[in-house]
DNA sequence: GTCTATAGGTTGATAGAC
DNA sequence: GTCTATCAACCTATAGAC
């Protein structure tokens, strides 16, 4: 492995991606970048224009191979691919990304981020994957309406973003609770509850 | 109904609330808390401090009595309510709870911000209900582990917290999707996700 | 309790030399 | 492309008059 001399383009977008899921967007200043990328002030307006453009860049660049993954898992699985698989496609792309720079924490930023801008970019970035999945799981589930689908959807991705978010404080909140499990077991454990949630008999 | 003429340290809570709500704590500065409040600036530190008092003072106003209500339905439920109505006193006060200077998307913000400060309201806040709320579980879903309880009403609150969050945009993120039902509606939905993944074989 | 005034520091963004 | 220097605006917090 030869170690990269990473350019400022790329130490910004690192540096902006670590303090963005350390401490958020707002709390974050240009000039904490900077100093944590080594490069100077100017470099950022210089490369992104400004600080709104520098977090689209940010995001974008974290989401979009995700998004990418999610959709070969789903293929991957074949024509039919059952309601476990689906899942799995839908969130282990997300929960097991590698944590470089910080990416995990970023992509819990952006989930639980109700601000405007970031909620633009959720519909740019996730449009899409939600169509696609639905669509799967409306194949297994034939008898769920569309709505239905979308809201279980919707409980699942809320339950994912948790994870990502706020799973490392679960053995300090709950005395007695375990160290954390790896991450694939977490996943399985999500996937179980989020499975039998969409099987569960429209209506009540 | 009278209109009270509330007094400066209440009229700074409830635009503090508003406030935090729509912006978030960081973007939120004292001066457009006592803009809005039509206050002077220096009432906030003579009343509260610091700005982070007065975060903490704007939380726990809202939280306290939906966990008193939460802790009240779960009582009036009998000494051995059912997996359902354990999920309704657990969701019903946060849900349903009155939005009148925007406790609803405060409340939003508090689940899905990871920050430090918020993480320790978090603890101070929700342990006793979490020790509460899946003791009572555990009596109805006894074949699961203590840590699988905690693990799945994580996932829950993670639904719950997206559904604060975020449930407003789903008709302009999904062509065709229908007009937001009421409350009551999203409720229902919400436990019979949850209940199913709740009752779901440990270990898959 | 409420006000004005201000201290002391930070912010995003840019102009202009190299 | 990278730097220094700087602007104008904003921030939290406090001192001190009333």
């Amino acid at each position: 492995m030869i170690a990269k001399p990473a350019d400022t383009k790329t130490r910004i977008l690192d540096a902006a991606e670590k303090l963005f899921g350390k401490s958020g967007f707002d709390a974050t200043s240009l000039r904490d970048i900077t100093a944590e990328a080594d490069v100077n002030l100017a470099a950022v307006n210089y490369h992104f224009q400004s600080k709104e453009s520098l977090i689209d860049s940010v995001i974008a660049r974290r989401i979009e191979p995700v998004n990418l993954k999610r959709l070969a898992m789903l293929e991957s699985a074949g024509p039919n691919p059952n309601l476990e698989q689906i899942l799995i496609a839908f969130m282990a792309p997300v929960l097991n990304q590698q944590d470089l720079s910080g990416a995990i924490e970023l992509m819990a930023r952006i989930f639980a981020t109700p601000d405007m801008f970031v909620t633009r970019l959720f519909k740019t970035h996730f449009t899409a994957i939600v169509e696609r999945f639905s669509e799967a799981i409306g194949k297994t589930l034939p008898e769920l309406s569309r709505t239905e689908i979308l809201w279980r959807l919707h409980f699942t991705g809320g339950a994912m973003a948790h994870v990502l978010a706020r799973s490392h404080l679960l053995p300090q909140m709950m005395p007695g609770f375990p160290e954390l499990p790896d991450r694939q077991t977490v996943l399985a454990r999500l996937v179980t509850y989020a499975a039998a949630g969409f099987r569960a008999t429209e209506g009540f």
